[in-house]
DNA sequence: TGTACATCAGTGAACGCGCGTTCACTGATGTAC
DNA sequence: TGTACATCAGTGAACGCGCGTTCACTGATGTAC
C-alpha cells in the first residue's frame, strides 16, 4: 500500500483517479475536436458516466477547461525548460534555439492545444488567476537566457535601437518579476523574439504560410538563427 | 436612375441589396459575438427573415463565412495599402511603421474579425481559393516596401545571418510571385518581421501580455522601430 | 467488533435552449407572345 | 397593350441533432460510538 492510499483512504483515492480519468478523456477530446467543439456530455459519455455525474468532479465546463489549459501550459513550459536544461549553460544561442524548437514542436504535435492557449479566446471563458503561473513558464525560460547573457558580460550585440523612456516604463512590469534587472535594450529584444516565435508558429499552424513558404522547417531554423544573432547570443 | 438599376432590373437590384443587408448584419454579429457564436438563424432573425430564406442568398453558412473573411481581409489589406500610400515613397522606415500601425489599429478596433482571420481556424470550415488573394494583400504591402528598399540600393543593413540553401529554396515560392526577385537575406528578414508583427498583435489581443507589458502602445512602437532598423529601412 | 447514521458517487429525467438544413407551398414579380 | 406562363423570394413546419445544468433520488461506502 502506497503512502498515498494510506493517507487518503479508498474513497479519496477513487475520487482522484476518476478526476484524472475525466481530465485525460477531456484532453483526448480536445486534441481530436478542438476547444470549440469540446463537450462535457461527450466526455461523460466516453468516460462511461451520465453527464450530470461529471459535476461531482468539476463544478462546471469552465473549470474543466481551466484544468486543460493549465495542463497544456505546463506541458509546453516543461518542454521548453527541459530543452533549455539539456544545453550547456554557456551555449546561449544553442539554448535559445532549443527552446524555440521545443515550443514549435509541441505546437505541431498538439495543434488544438496550441490553439486553445494561443489562438482565439474561447467565447465566454474567463481565465482565472490559476493559469498565470503556468502561462509564464515559456516566457520565463526566454528571460532566463537573456539574464544569463547579461551576466556573461557585454556582447557584440546587434545594433539595437535606443530604448525610449516610454518603452522603459512599459517594461518595468517585467523587471520587477526578475531576480535581477535586465538591461532594457536586451529585454525589449527578448520580448520581440517572443512575439516572433509565437507569430511564426501561429502563422504556420493556422495556414497563413501555405504556398508562400515551401519548407517550414528550413524557414523556422533560419528565423531562429537570425533571432539568436539579433539578441547577441551567438558568441 | 443609375446605370446599375438600368442594367439589372428591379429584381436583381433587390437581390443585391438584400444580399448586402444580410452580409452587413452578419458582419455586425461577427463583431459582437465572434466567429464561434455566429449563427445563421440569429442573423436571419435580425434581418427580419425566416432562417430558411437566407439560403436564397447564401447556399450555406460556410459561404456566408467566406464572404465575411474576404471582406475582413480586404479591409485590413486596404488599410495597410492606404497607410503605405500616405507616406513619401522614399521614406521606407516611415512606410513600414505606418503599415504595422495600420494592421494593429485595425485589429484593436476589430478584435473578433482579427480572430476570425488570424486566430484559431473555425472548426469544420475550409477556406476556398477565393480568400487567397485578399489574404495576401498585407504581406504584399510589406514585400513592396522591401522591394523598394532593394531598388534604392544597398543599405547599411543590420548584420544579417547568411541565408543557407535550404532557406533560399524555402523562399523561392515567394520569389516567383514578385515582379523582380528580392535578395534572400532581405526577404527572410521581411517574412520574419511579418511574424513579429502578427505575433505581437495576437499576443496582445489574446491577453498574453497582460500585467507583463504595461503600455502596449509604447512597446509596439519600440518593436516597430527595432524592426525598421533590423530591416535596414532607417536611412 | 457491530450497529446507526452521515457522506457522497452516480442515475435518470427534465428544463430550456439553440443550431443548420430541407421541403412543399404561396404569392408576387418579371418575360414572351 | 394584355394575357399566360415561368421564375423566384420568402414562409412555416419539420428533421435530427446537440448542448450545459439542475434536481430528487438510490444505494454503496465510510465514520463514530
Amino acid at each position: 500500500m502506497s503512502t498515498e492510499s494510506l493517507s487518503q483512504g479508498a474513497r479519496a483515492r477513487a475520487r482522484a483517479e476518476i478526476t484524472r480519468t475525466i481530465q485525460e478523456t477531456a484532453r483526448r477530446h480536445l486534441a481530436e475536436v478542438g476547444p470549440a467543439a469540446l463537450s462535457l456530455r461527450a466526455i461523460a459519455r466516453d468516460v462511461g458516466m451520465v453527464s450530470s455525474a461529471v459535476y461531482r468532479y468539476f463544478p462546471s465546463r469552465d473549470d474543466l477547461l481551466t484544468a486543460l489549459i493549465v495542463e497544456a501550459y505546463d506541458e509546453v513550459g516543461e518542454q521548453a525548460e527541459r530543452a533549455d536544461r539539456a544545453c550547456h549553460r554557456a551555449d546561449l544561442g544553442g539554448r535559445f534555439g532549443a527552446v524555440c524548437r521545443a515550443v514549435r514542436d509541441w505546437a505541431l504535435t498538439h495543434p488544438h492545444e496550441y490553439a486553445l492557449l494561443y489562438g482565439s479566446p474561447v467565447p465566454g471563458y474567463q481565465a482565472p488567476q490559476t493559469t498565470v503561473g503556468p502561462a509564464s513558464r515559456v516566457p520565463l525560460v526566454l528571460l532566463g537566457i537573456a539574464a544569463d547573457a547579461q551576466r556573461a558580460g557585454p556582447a557584440p550585440i546587434a545594433p539595437a535601437v535606443q530604448v525610449p523612456d516610454a518603452e522603459r516604463a512599459a517594461l518595468s512590469g517585467i523587471q520587477v518579476l526578475l531576480d535581477e534587472p535586465i538591461n532594457d535594450s536586451l529585454l525589449a529584444r527578448c520580448l520581440q523574439s517572443w512575439a516572433t516565435l509565437f507569430g511564426h508558429v501561429s502563422l504556420e499552424l493556422f495556414g497563413h504560410m501555405h504556398t508562400a513558404v515551401l519548407d517550414y522547417d528550413a524557414h523556422f531554423e533560419h528565423v531562429v538563427r537570425q533571432l539568436v544573432a539579433d539578441l547577441g547570443l551567438d558568441r
